[in-house]
DNA sequence: ACCTGAACACCGTTCAAGT
DNA sequence: ACCTGAACACCGTTCAAGT
């Protein structure tokens, strides 16, 4: 066994030269490695947590390392993003269907965002421009194109819906990542949801006598509820504007 | 003149102990000067510029001494927001006008907004619970009742008219405050989309027909246009759920 | 070409010490 | 009670130097 030098073992006292924390073998870094690696961040701790020196450190190596793939902070974000659109399913157009499958998209957009977090902050305010972004936003023209739609509805149209699917989704996940690191979020979300309908509820009665008659209700969290709400005023309000 | 010792000019080698940035007598920091300061450098700047140490040099003092009057950086945004959201003019309810109310109302807001740069930012995924934030909220509650709308369906339509407003006055403002420094944000800004444009315009033929087809119109700002049509379906749908 | 250490110019928050 | 200096544990990005 020992007769080869190459199979002695290696002294104890030889470190490596850098000590790595994971014990996986470092592949070469490449952009998607880094966008893998910020993705994996992300879902677990959400995006306060991805931060260029900590997916260096993820990956072994200095936050200098990153910018040889990725120009900046901003467009690693867009890059996780647009691999989560990716996530996205679309349907087969079916003219007769087109309302019920634009909600079917949006559902499906709002599932793979909160699939990762607070991700969707990363959506809103950036004109999407990745392709897997575009993918589903032609799909949502082609639906409401084959729904008779005009083309300047459509174009306000895509715009209004993302912009609903981002602010719904900075909201769902915006209470639960703010909860303290140890504790169980949704136990921590109900607390703070109780005392802002108590809150509500102790208002003087002369100025805020709508809130507080119907502090329950609006507290009554209902992510869902809320979500569908949106979003079946906002296809009903686009198909008003279809020709027939 | 130099008879009394009080007169004497302050030799130049007597520095004050703290060579102060600003040449205002410093006044004694309480909660309201350093709100009122917050707003200044965010309306100068937008938010990303509002960090304690910022707000504590405009102060002529150190971070730490913030603190006394303030619990943290998230406790002081939300007491601009609140002073922001003061700036809100609403109307006396108008049983019959409600549905146009509530139309001026959510301009009011967008406006408020937008006068302090990217201040919606802190709005989306707060539950609003300073004074004035309720006093909105009420408002609005008041004017649907007025209309009819059912408690439950009012208690999901301030949420979503919210949300939309908040998504709106984002991205109204994300694109300026993103622009380099020195440069006109206007020129940058156009510049932008018309690069973005032919983006649109140059992707392959068949797998985005749509997009290709109205790249125009997709990216024809418009932001007025955009809110106007948002909120239009957005009050129509509340609407189509009044009892008459 | 790819990677790195070190540095630059920042953050929010805490805490013991001062007045 | 109010304020402060100094420190702690972080940021994103650049750049000259290494391989």
């Amino acid at each position: 066994l020992l007769e080869d030098g190459s199979e002695l073992p290696t002294p104890p006292w030889h470190k490596p030269r850098k000590p790595r924390r994971s014990e996986a073998p470092r592949r070469p870094l490449t952009a998607e490695l880094i966008v893998d690696t910020a993705t994996r961040v992300m879902d677990a701790e959400g995006m306060d947590a991805v931060t260029m020196r900590r997916i260096a450190q993820e990956l072994g190596t200095g936050p200098a390392s990153l910018y040889a793939h990725v120009s900046n902070k901003d467009e690693l974000l867009e890059l996780v993003l647009d691999r989560v659109a990716a996530e996205v399913r679309l349907p087969e157009p079916d003219p007769a269907r087109w309302q019920e499958q634009l909600k079917e998209v949006a559902r499906e957009i709002r599932a793979a965002f909160r699939r990762h977090r607070d991700i969707a902050r990363v959506s809103l305010g950036t004109i999407p421009t990745g392709p897997n972004l575009l993918r589903v936003a032609e799909c949502e023209l082609a639906l409401m194109r084959a729904g008779g739609v005009p083309v300047p509805v459509a174009a306000l149209a895509v715009d209004a819906l993302g912009r609903m699917i981002d602010a719904d989704s900075i909201e769902g996940t915006l209470l639960l990542d703010r909860s303290p690191k140890g504790k169980d979020p949704h136990e921590e979300f109900g607390h703070y949801v109780r005392q802002v309908r108590d809150y509500f509820a102790s208002l003087p009665l002369d100025r805020f006598p709508n809130i507080v008659a119907i502090a329950d209700e609006l507290t009554r969290g209902g992510d869902d509820d809320r979500f569908e709400f949106s979003l079946d005023i906002l296809v009903r309000g686009i198909a008003s504007h279809a020709e027939r």
